[in-house]
DNA sequence: TGTGAGTTGATTTTT
DNA sequence: TCAACTCACA
């Protein structure tokens, strides 16, 4: 069975599969099946008798580490072998490690808006000017300091560098400040875990021992930190191999380092290479745009893509007169496509380099009513709501986290403001305590009136309530946050219908708590699961077996390959984007983007462009992207922007009055179609009629399997009232104990088990559902 | 202390 | 355009 899956690979492929010691060198164009290389070669590992444990498989993001596990799963079942992202791999390792870098075992980790509050705070205690540097720009380069290994201890501004001289003050302060509560930036768990291996020399022979054979994907995209921590790993048992293609590094500005690929070869001379260059995804006029346009990048290893895939269709290029155009257009493309059958709407993604440019084919899709699904901006774990809640947990899980504590102390408002929010924050300063300590003290502080003091005692009775619970299943302990708290109540009373919205997505999260602890039934640390959530990205939520056409950012789309593609707004300024005409390698990198993009078609693709684009509320007009001159014309199906604009207005000439003065404007681009040769040029005619598809769903997060509905058990004595029917903050009724609520619920099945707080003096009870004579009351 | 209006300022990509 | 932050007022 075994050597017929080695069959199928070709002569490349399993020479890097049947590489078993030694540092190994993948250069895996995209297409070339590299994921399949990679999987079979752990396998491979697996089948001649190396153990699961002693195999570590590190990546970019969750998507990436799922897609491997899944398809090692068909290969070599029974699984074992670890497959990571960085920061995950960093955070387990840091846990058994905490102490030797001056943290808790329990610390938080704090996203991207937290460690901007963060900073924040730093800088109003240094009393900085912070008119001259926005706190962007401090982070930004307190987080390149960190990706290059500078800690703040070493930290020297160059001179000369305004810049460097603030960061060289805060950067210190802003570290302290994660210390002493004990939390890390998403930068900190790469700089610590390098620090340490670099620091403790027996730690890092016990990690090398036990990491014998690593596997680093996306190795293009690695920065120093992370180069630093895999080659610590890899010294005593250089069994590395990694994968990448140094084309499709488009993290640069997050100090991924191009060298570390391109030099790999020197860091281990005996290293294997193989290259994968045939590619199995597009068609051959697709690939030869790619190439032509990648050809005209300097800092790169040049390799022969191929394929044996057809001739295909022409790559067509379209200048649009607007963007609206841009979008209504290829919305009716599309549902065209669909309409006859031809294509499905999974067949389609969009691409675009920045999230804003979203919008107008957002509106486009929903008006030709083509199902879509975004993965955008504003995730669900960044929603104010939950946000909120989780800091409670997080205050539970780590008491000296200051963030969660100035994040939950007036959330919903307990009447505790700015001023004695003050008191309590200068009370701490003065004693060195944190915050929850110094809460525990505010009988003493004198500045504090006596209702401010009553306040900040009941929250910390709350507090201890709540603390109680820590060891209990997540879902439970939520609950006991969402009662306790008068989170849950504060939004129902709410007026606002935001505020409705929130309970669902509430809702939302206690369904990802239940299922967190049915994956963790034993060994459920509350800060595995607060690590999951700040851990995932947007691109975990897309869904590749979603029917729905795919709207993304060109990063986004990194690893993914869709039959029919779209790429818009070609435009300076745009792609390449303006803050990369600075210089060359930032160029060169918006050319990898869109090469990106380009290699992610199949079977069709289309480059567009719009003469005016709504830039900050205001129509701009454009200049075409310098790369569209780096494309091949031969292979090209050039739309001329005059024709399109003539179709457009005949079609509904009211609908597209962008601009009254100017319609003479129109066919006056500085896009020469000319340049090309466009011998058929053929203007799109969008179709007349919307499709009747399915209602456009705007994803938020991914929706979750309610495997409680598979496991539930069905008894002789099952109840009338099923399990599930009971929901958080729910009002019940007990035979014996009258009317109460529901404070938490957890477990599955006819284990399933409901906290509830009655109105009579029974107080707190906890019952068994499945065996339980509580009902849903009336009226809630 | 909490709310609301008004202003300002910033807008790449993500773990 | 839009979100976040400030300031004034109840």
């Amino acid at each position: 069975m075994w050597s017929d899956s080695l069959n199928s690979l070709t002569s490349a492929q399993r020479e890097a599969v049947e590489h078993l010691d030694g540092p190994l060198l993948i250069l895996a164009g995209p297409g070339s099946g590299k994921t399949r290389v990679v999987t079979h070669r752990v396998a491979n590992l697996l089948r001649h008798g190396v153990a699961a444990r002693q195999i570590v498989a590190l990546t970019f993001t969750n998507k990436a580490a799922e897609e491997m596990r899944s398809r090692l799963e068909v290969l070599a079942p029974g699984g074992g072998v670890w497959m990571s992202t960085f920061h995950r791999f960093c955070a387990r390792l840091l846990r058994q490690h905490a102490a030797t870098v001056g943290l808790d075992e329990n610390f938080t980790i704090y996203d991207t808006s937290d460690s901007r509050q963060v900073l924040r705070r730093t800088l109003d205690q240094l009393d900085l000017d912070t008119t001259l540097y926005t706190p962007e720009r401090l982070t930004g380069a307190i987080s390149w300091a960190k990706n290059n290994l500078i800690t703040a201890a070493q930290y020297q501004p160059r001179s000369g560098h305004p810049l460097g001289h603030v960061v060289a003050k805060v950067y210190p302060a802003y570290q302290a400040r994660l210390l002493a509560s004990s939390a890390v930036d998403f930068d900190d768990l790469l700089l610590h875990v390098a620090v340490m291996l670099r620091d403790n020399p027996e730690i890092r022979a016990t990690l090398d021992e036990r990491f014998r054979y690593i596997l680093v994907d996306e190795y293009q995209d690695t920065n120093l930190a992370q180069y630093t921590i895999v080659r610590g790993l890899s010294i005593d048992h250089p069994n590395l191999a990694v994968t990448g293609d140094p084309d499709q590094s488009i993290y640069g500005w997050r100090g991924a380092n191009l060298s570390n690929i391109l030099d790999f070869e020197k860091d281990y001379p005996d290293v294997h290479v193989v290259k994968l260059e045939r590619n199995y995804r597009s068609t051959k006029r697709i690939l030869r745009v790619a190439d032509s346009l990648i050809g005209y990048n300097q800092r790169r290893k040049a390799k022969g893509l191929y394929t044996e895939n057809d001739e295909g269709q022409s790559v067509s290029l379209v200048a649009y007169p607007t963007q609206r155009l841009e979008a209504e257009t290829i919305a009716a493309r599309i549902a065209e496509e669909i309409r006859a059958g031809r294509r499905r709407p999974r067949d389609f993604a969009i691409f675009y380099r920045v999230n804003a440019l979203s919008r107008s084919l957002e509106f486009a899709l929903r008006d030709e009513g083509i199902p879509y699904q975004m993965v955008n901006g504003l995730e669900f774990y960044q929603r104010k709501e939950i946000k909120d809640v989780l800091a409670y947990l997080q205050l539970v899980n780590n008491p000296r986290d200051d963030n969660a504590f100035l994040r939950v102390i007036n959330t919903p408002p307990r009447g505790i403001g700015k001023t004695t929010i003050g008191h309590l924050i200068a009370h701490a300063d003065r004693r060195q305590l944190s915050l929850v300590d110094a809460a525990r003290e505010s009988g003493l502080i004198e500045a504090l009136n006596k209702r401010a003091a009553v306040a900040v005692a009941k929250f910390m009775a709350l507090y201890d309530q709540l603390s109680l619970v820590a060891a209990a299943p997540v879902e439970e302990i939520l609950g006991h946050v969402l009662s306790a708290s008068g989170y849950q109540q504060f939004l129902i009373d709410s007026e606002d219908e935001e505020d409705q919205e929130r309970l669902a997505n509430i809702e939302e999260l206690l369904t990802a708590a239940r299922e967190f602890d049915e994956r963790h039934p034993t060994d459920a640390p509350l800060e595995t699961f607060l690590e999951e959530s700040c851990l995932v990205n947007d691109t975990d939520a897309w869904q590749a077996d979603d029917d729905r056409v795919t709207l993304m950012t060109l990063h986004a789309s990194k690893g993914l390959e869709f039959p029919v593609v779209f790429i818009v707004a070609l435009e300076e300024g745009l792609l390449p984007h303006e803050r990369s005409r600075e210089a060359n390698d930032l160029l060169e990198e918006e050319r990898r983007l869109l090469f990106v993009g380009i290699t992610r078609a199949c079977e069709e693709l289309q480059l567009s462009l719009a003469t005016y684009r709504e830039f900050r509320g205001q129509r701009r007009r454009t200049v075409p992207s310098q790369f569209l001159m780096e494309l091949p014309r031969g292979e090209m199906d050039v739309v001329e922007p005059n024709a399109t604009a003539r179709v457009e207005w005949e079609t509904s000439p009211d609908e597209h009055a962008w601009d009254e003065s100017s319609g003479d404007e129109l066919g006056d681009v500085d896009f020469n179609p000319a340049e090309f040769d466009a011998t058929d040029a053929e203007p799109v005619t969008p179709s007349p009629a919307a499709t009747d598809a399915a209602a456009v769903v705007r994803m938020t997060m991914t929706p979750l399997t309610t495997a409680a509905e598979l496991h539930r058990v069905q008894t002789a004595e099952a109840p009338r009232v099923p399990p599930e029917a009971f929901h958080q903050g729910m009002v019940v009724r007990h035979p014996e104990y009258g009317l109460g609520k529901v404070v938490a619920l957890s477990g599955n099945g006819i284990r399933r088990t409901a906290t509830i707080a009655f109105a009579s003096a029974a107080g707190q009870r906890k019952f068994m559902l499945a065996s339980s004579n509580l009902r849903p009351a009336k009226s809630e």
